[in-house]
DNA sequence: GTACATAATGCGATGCCTTCTCAATAGTGC
DNA sequence: GCACTATTGAGAAGGCATCGCATTATGTAC
C-alpha cells in the first residue's frame, strides 16, 4: 500500500512539497470503500463534512498531479466529469463496465489485462502509469426500457 | 464494414431518421486514415474545407449518437474533449496507449483484450458498444525530459 | 405526388467542469 | 530563525458540450 512517506519521498525527488492537503487527499482514497470513486466535487464536499475543507482549485490540481504520478487512477465512468480512485497492482487491481445509459458501474478483475498492458508498455520503452479497460455497454435494465438513444 | 444503408435501417428501428450530415459525417469516419482520430471541433472544420459545412450542434448531437449505438468509439486522448473514430470488430479492433504528458498515441492490437471483453459483458447480461484498454504512460521522450508533472 | 406528423438541424445562448491569476501562506534546507 | 519558492485559496476566466426554439426536411400514409 502506498504510504505518506512514500509520496513524500517521491515529491521531494521532483523538489515538490508534502502538505497537509496533499496527505488528506491520499489518505481519503487510501480508506475508500472498495468500488467507490470520487469526483473532484465529491471530495470537496466529503472534506467539508468532515470538518477539513480544502479549496476545489488545491483539489483539481493535486487530483491531475497524483495521476499523473501513477498514484490515482483518473476514470470515465461518467458524462462531463472525471472520477478518481487509488491505483492499485494486482491482485486488487480492476477494470469496469458502464452501462451508458444509466451509468451503471461495474467492476471486474483480470490479471492478465494488466500483464499486457505493462508488457505493450515495456516493449514501446514507456513508463506504465495505469492500465484500464474500460467497457462501454448497455446493462440489462436499460435495454428493457424504450429511453431514447 | 459498417454501411449507410445499415444505419438507416438501425435508425428506423428506433424511429429516427437517416439524414444527409448523419451520412456525411460516417463516410468521413470510414475513410479516415488507420490512426487518425477527430474531435468534435476537427470534424467541423474538416467538413468546412471539403464545402459541406455542419453545424457544431448537429456534430455533437451525432457523434454522442453514434457512440452510444456502438458505431462509434468516443476516446479520451487528451485533456479537455474527446476524439472519435469507428468502431470495427477483430481483427481491425485495436487499443491505445497514451503519453500523458505530451499525449502522443500509439494503437496497438490484442485480440485477447476484446475477447475477455465481450465475455465479460455477455456474462453480466450487457449489450456490448465497445471495449477499450487504455494505457496511461510516459514515453521514452518525455522521460528524458525534466518538464514538471 | 401531396400532405401530415414529427424528427432533426442551425443558431445563439447557456451551463458547468476545469484551469488560470495572483496575493498570501507555509514547507524545506541551511 | 531566515530565505527561497512551492503551494494554497478565492474569484475570474476559459472552453467543451448542451439546451431551447424556430425552421427545415424526412418518412409514411393516402
Ligand atoms: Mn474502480
Ligand atoms: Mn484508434
Ligand atoms: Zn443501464
Ligand atoms: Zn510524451
Amino acid at each position: 500500500m502506498y504510504t505518506v512517506s512514500s509520496l513524500k519521498a517521491e515529491l521531494h525527488e521532483r523538489g515538490w512539497r508534502l502538505t497537509p492537503q496533499r496527505e488528506t487527499i491520499l489518505q481519503i482514497f487510501q480508506n475508500l470503500p472498495t468500488g467507490e470513486h470520487l469526483s473532484a466535487e465529491d471530495l470537496h464536499v466529503l472534506l467539508q463534512q468532515d470538518g477539513e475543507p480544502i479549496s476545489l482549485s488545491t483539489i483539481y490540481r493535486n487530483l491531475k498531479m497524483m495521476s499523473r504520478m501513477g498514484i490515482l487512477r483518473e476514470l470515465e465512468l461518467a458524462e462531463g466529469h472525471k472520477h478518481y480512485e487509488i491505483n492499485q497492482p494486482a491482485p486488487y487491481h480492476h477494470h469496469h463496465l458502464i452501462c451508458v445509459r444509466c451509468n451503471k458501474t461495474t467492476e471486474f478483475k483480470n490479471d492478465s489485462i494488466l500483464k499486457m498492458g505493462a508488457k505493450t508498455a515495456q516493449k514501446e520503452g514507456y513508463h506504465l502509469l495505469d492500465c484500464q479497460l474500460t467497457i462501454h455497454a448497455i446493462c440489462p435494465s436499460c435495454q428493457r426500457s424504450i429511453l431514447p438513444i
